[in-house]
DNA sequence: TAAGATTGATTGTTCAATCTTA
DNA sequence: TAAGATTGAACAATCAATCTTA
């Protein structure tokens, strides 16, 4: 069905940074769509895998991660408590910072929520074939760190 | 400043689908940041950039792009037709629905952020050379296609 | 009936400011 | 002073429902 209903590219519509938003785009709906059927928030699965890959930050180091502010962490992070998926433990140097910590229940969630994502992945590569799939994720990351220079460049980081 | 203050990429970071997202966080940081300073909500340019691809369409055509609510689309309606940056005029046949177009102001406000956009994708195209600019582009397109395929079997489109 | 527009209520996020602690 | 947490107000998007028109 490729270009069914799409709209004729010109104009703004052929550079690389709108395939990546295209891409994106066309990810997040995806991955949305399944997590909703399972009943989980894309933000809370964010979250979760964030603290999965670094347990024990604060809330503000998750919030830097995933480029929102302090308090939408604290909130997720609330509801998540909430739900017995997340457990915030006082940092051990540090009385009034929190540590963020998967629970045994958060860590079956977020494996589930992982497989029901992953099918995407094995799609993808199966498409393209391992030899394009390598080469297109190293290309997306090589213009991820252009992006990332261009920021702090553009922040006034270097002349 | 590759890998400065990465994290560890494992698990669930070495996929397609994670380049992806993280391309995409990079690209719309730059770009928010670059239409922020010309005091253009990212939401504002995506709309603007839709109504431009497709003058005289209604709004919910445009909501179905965007992937958002109608609703909200009257709303990004509303205020940049106070801005009088666009125009909504009744269609021709179709008395109650709402054509979206571009007024001479907001063909100029989109210009000027395209421009603003427009350095990070020719950063991007130098820094990987005009050959493999291209085959991200066409890779990127091959697993979008793919995503929407998935995501329509996903549906129940197909078995 | 079907598609678009619109209204009101709810949720989630940011912004701005304050408080605590090392 | 600096970094994190927390509070309350403002904003933006969704959900749910209703209304209009072809």
């Amino acid at each position: 069905m490729t270009g069914n209903g799409e709209w004729v590219e010109t104009g703004a519509f052929e550079g690389v940074t709108w395939a990546v938003r295209r891409a994106a785009m066309a990810v997040l709906a995806f991955t949305d769509h399944r997590l909703r059927a399972m009943d989980m928030a894309p933000s809370h699965y964010s979250l979760l895998v964030t603290i999965d890959a670094e347990p024990g930050r604060s809330a503000a180091e998750a919030a830097r991660r995933l480029n929102v502010t302090p308090q939408a962490v604290a909130s997720l992070a609330a509801k998540l408590e909430d739900r017995d998926l997340v457990e915030r433990r006082p940092h051990p140097r540090h009385r009034h910072v929190q540590e963020l910590h998967l629970t045994d229940a958060g860590r079956d969630a977020l494996r589930s929520a992982k497989a029901a994502v992953e099918v995407l992945e094995q799609r993808i590569c199966r498409e393209l074939g391992p030899e394009d799939t390598s080469r297109l994720i190293a290309l997306l990351n090589r213009a991820a760190d252009t992006t990332k220079d261009a920021a702090v460049a553009d922040a006034g980081g270097a002349a």
